[in-house]
RNA sequence: UGGGUUAUUGUGUAAAGGUAGCACUACAGAUUUUGAUUCUGUCUGUCUAGGUUCGAAUCCUAGUAACCCAACCA
C-alpha cells in the first residue's frame, strides 16, 4: 500500500468516519450567506465541500444562509449560483434556510416547551451589559424566569407582529456564567419587520445563525458541516441545539480560512470598494472575487489547482499571490493562443523590402500542435515595441540597438541600420535591413540571433484598447496594516492603453478564448467590447528575466 | 488578567517515536524563432527552555508568540 497518501486532516477525519462505519457516504454543503460576490476565499471551501464529496462518493448541497433579510438580495443569490457552476461544481440540492423557517420556529417552540428558552424583554444595551465580559460571568435576566406558557404566548405574538423591532428576543437558556460567551443564553430570534428575498413578509421574526445553521444541517443529514476558525466557539452552542432538540447529529469541522497577499478578503471591505468606486464594481478584475478573477481571464482549473496546492489545515496563513499566478500561468501555457500586439508602437521601416508588397506568413498557434497555425500578413513597415530598441544597447541586450540583429518572430532576421528623432529627442522610427534568405522555417542564412521580437504590421494592424492590470494594494497584508486598508491602495492597478495594434486575426475574438500576446503575457477580450472597439485585459503578466537582470544594475 | 485555537525554511503544506519531504518564491546554469515554456542544480526550517528515550517536529513539564470570542451579522 501506498504510504503517500497526505490527506488533510478533514479528509482523515471523513476517512475514519466511512472506515468506522460512522456514515455510509457523506454529505456536505457549502452555506454562502447571499449578501455579496464569492471571493477566492470561497472557492477554498468550495473545492473541499465539494471536492470531498466527489472523492468520498458523497453529495453536497447548496444552501443559502438567508437569514437576515436586510442585507440580502437575489442577485447575490444569482452571482453565486454562476461563480460555483463556474468553477466546476454542481450541486445536489439547492436549499435555503428560509426553506426551514417553519420547521426552525417549531424548534423553537420545542426548546421552550423544555424550559430551555424564553422571551426577553431587555433592550440591546441592557443585554449586552449583562452578559458580562470575557473575564467577568454575567447575570441573569429579569426575564430570565418566565414560565413556559407566558414564554409560548410571548413568542406567538413576536411572530404575530405584535412587537416592533427590538422590543423581545427569544435565548436560549443556558448558562450566563458560561467561559464560552456563546453560551450566555444566546439570542437565537430576533423581531425584523423586514421584506425578505424569499419569504416575503411571511415573517418578522428570523432566525438567528446559531438557531439557522446546525438545525439546517441536521435537516439536510449534512454529515461534515465544515467552516472556518472563527466559528470554532459557536460548536458547543452548535452541539447543544442539536442534542436539546434531539435531531440528527451533524458535526462541525473548522479549517483556516484563505488568506492571500496583496489583497483583502473581508465582505466588508470588498463592499467599501465597490460602493465608494475605488474599483467599478464586484466584477472588476483587480478585486479577488471570482467574477473578477474570472473577467480577467482566469481559468476555473487554474483556481482549482490552486485550492489543490494550498492545503487544508487549522493554522493562520497569508498565501503568496505568486501561486495564484503559478496555478494560471501553468494552465494558461498549455491552452492559451499564441498572438501578437504591440502596446507601445515605434515603427520600424525595413529600407530592403519592396514597398507595397505583402507576404502572408504562417506562425503556431502555440507550444502545442492541436493549437493549429494561422497566417499573418508582413509588410515593409511594422510596428514594433518601443522597449525593445535601445540607442546604446545595455550589456546583455539580446534586441534592437544600432548595428544589432534580431528576427522578427515568425518572419525574417533585420539589421538596423539608423533611426530618426524629433526634436525632443523621442525615438521616432527604425531603419532596418532584413535578411531575404533567414524567412522562418526555410533560413538558410546561416545566421543565428540572440533575440526574437514580436511585431505587427502597419498597414494590416488592427486597433484595440488594452487594460494591464497590477496588484490592487502595495502592501502584502493591507488588512494587518495601521489605519484605512485604503490607503494602501496601488495608484497604478489599472493602466489603460488606448490605441495598441493586434494582429487581424485577433478581430474574430470571442469573449472564452484566451491568448498569449507574445512576450507581453495572457490576455482576454473583455466584456466592454464592441463591433467598433475591442478591449483586451491583461490576465497576468509573462515571469521577465529581463526585468530582474535590469533591476539589479 | 477568562475561555478557545495554532506554532515545521521567505510562503504554503507533509512527516502518526526511526533519513525533516513536496510545491511556490529566490538564486545559478542548459536549451529556446517568446529574456516565456522546458530541463538541471543551489539556498534557507521543527517557537523557547528543560525532560523521557538508543532515537523526539512528534511524548512530558514550564514558558513565549499569534489569532478568535463580550453583533438583535454570518
Amino acid at each position: 500500500m501506498s504510504e503517500e497518501k497526505n490527506l488533510n486532516f478533514i479528509e482523515e477525519i471523513v476517512e475514519t468516519d466511512l472506515n468506522e462505519g460512522k456514515y455510509k457516504s457523506i454529505i456536505t454543503r457549502f452555506p454562502p450567506e447571499p449578501n455579496g460576490y464569492l471571493h477566492i476565499g470561497h472557492s477554498k471551501s468550495i473545492c473541499l465541500n465539494f471536492g470531498l464529496a466527489k472523492k468520498y462518493g458523497g453529495s453536497t448541497n447548496l444552501r443559502f444562509d438567508d437569514t437576515n433579510p436586510v442585507t440580502e438580495d437575489t442577485e447575490y443569490v444569482e452571482s453565486i449560483k454562476d461563480d460555483i457552476r463556474w468553477l466546476g461544481f454542481e450541486w445536489s440540492n439547492e436549499f435555503y434556510a428560509s426553506d426551514y423557517f417553519d420547521t426552525l420556529f417549531e424548534y423553537a417552540v420545542q426548546l421552550i416547551n423544555k424550559g430551555l428558552a424564553y422571551v426577553d424583554d431587555s433592550t440591546s444595551e441592557e443585554i449586552a451589559t449583562l452578559k458580562g465580559t470575557p473575564t467577568e460571568p454575567g447575570k441573569d435576566s429579569k426575564y430570565r424566569s418566565r414560565t413556559i406558557e407566558e414564554n409560548i404566548a410571548l413568542f406567538n405574538e413576536m411572530r404575530d407582529g405584535k412587537y416592533k423591532d427590538g422590543e423581545k428576543v427569544l435565548r436560549a437558556k443556558i448558562d450566563m456564567a458560561h467561559t464560552n460567551m456563546l453560551m450566555r443564553d444566546p439570542i437565537i430570534y430576533r423581531i425584523k419587520h423586514a421584506h425578505h428575498h424569499r419569504t416575503g413578509d411571511k415573517w418578522c421574526i428570523y432566525p438567528m445563525y446559531d438557531f439557522a445553521h446546525g438545525q439546517s444541517d441536521s435537516i439536510e443529514n449534512i454529515t461534515h458541516s465544515i467552516c472556518t476558525l472563527e466559528f470554532i466557539p459557536h460548536r458547543e452552542l452548535y452541539d447543544w441545539l442539536i442534542e436539546k432538540l434531539n435531531i440528527f447529529p451533524s458535526h462541525q469541522y473548522e479549517f483556516a480560512r484563505l488568506n492571500m497577499t496583496y489583497t483583502v478578503m473581508s465582505k466588508r471591505k470588498l463592499l467599501q470598494l465597490v460602493n465608494e468606486g475605488h474599483v467599478s464594481g464586484w466584477d472588476d478584475p483587480r478585486m479577488p472575487t471570482i467574477s473578477g478573477f474570472r473577467r480577467k481571464g482566469y481559468t476555473p482549473l487554474s483556481i482549482r489547482n490552486f485550492c489543490e496546492k494550498i492545503g487544508v489545515a487549522k493554522r493562520e496563513n497569508l498565501i503568496d499571490l505568486s501561486l495564484l499566478e503559478f496555478c494560471l500561468r501553468e494552465d494558461l501555457n498549455m491552452t492559451a493562443k499564441r498572438v501578437m500586439a504591440v502596446l507601445d508602437p515605434l515603427k520600424l521601416i525595413i529600407t530592403n523590402y519592396e514597398e507595397g508588397k505583402t507576404e502572408i506568413l504562417t506562425s503556431e498557434n502555440g507550444p502545442d500542435e492541436s493549437l493549429g497555425h494561422r497566417s499573418i500578413p508582413f509588410g515593409r513597415e511594422l510596428w514594433i515595441e518601443r522597449e525593445d530598441f535601445m540607442e546604446e544597447a545595455a550589456k546583455k541586450w539580446f534586441r534592437l540597438a544600432p548595428g544589432a540583429m534580431v528576427r522578427l518572430k515568425s518572419a525574417y532576421i533585420v539589421k538596423c541600420e539608423s533611426f530618426e528623432k524629433d526634436n525632443d529627442g523621442n525615438v521616432t522610427a527604425i531603419h532596418c535591413t532584413y535578411i531575404p534568405e533567414s524567412k522562418s522555417g526555410q533560413d538558410t542564412s546561416g545566421i543565428s540571433v540572440k533575440g526574437t521580437i514580436h511585431w505587427v504590421s502597419v498597414e494590416h494592424a488592427a486597433t484595440a484598447e488594452v487594460r494591464l492590470y497590477d496588484r490592487l494594494f502595495k502592501s502584502e497584508n493591507p488588512a494587518a496594516e495601521e489605519g484605512d486598508f485604503k490607503e494602501y491602495m496601488n495608484p497604478d492597478s489599472l493602466q489603460i492603453i488606448n490605441n495598441a495594434f493586434i494582429e487581424p486575426s485577433l478581430l474574430t475574438a470571442n469573449l472564452e478564448d484566451r491568448f498569449q500576446f507574445i512576450r507581453k503575457g495572457y490576455f482576454c477580450l473583455d466584456k466592454d467590447s464592441t463591433l467598433e472597439k475591442l478591449v483586451f485585459n491583461r490576465t497576468v503578466t509573462l515571469k521577465d528575466a529581463w526585468s530582474k537582470e535590469v533591476k539589479k544594475s
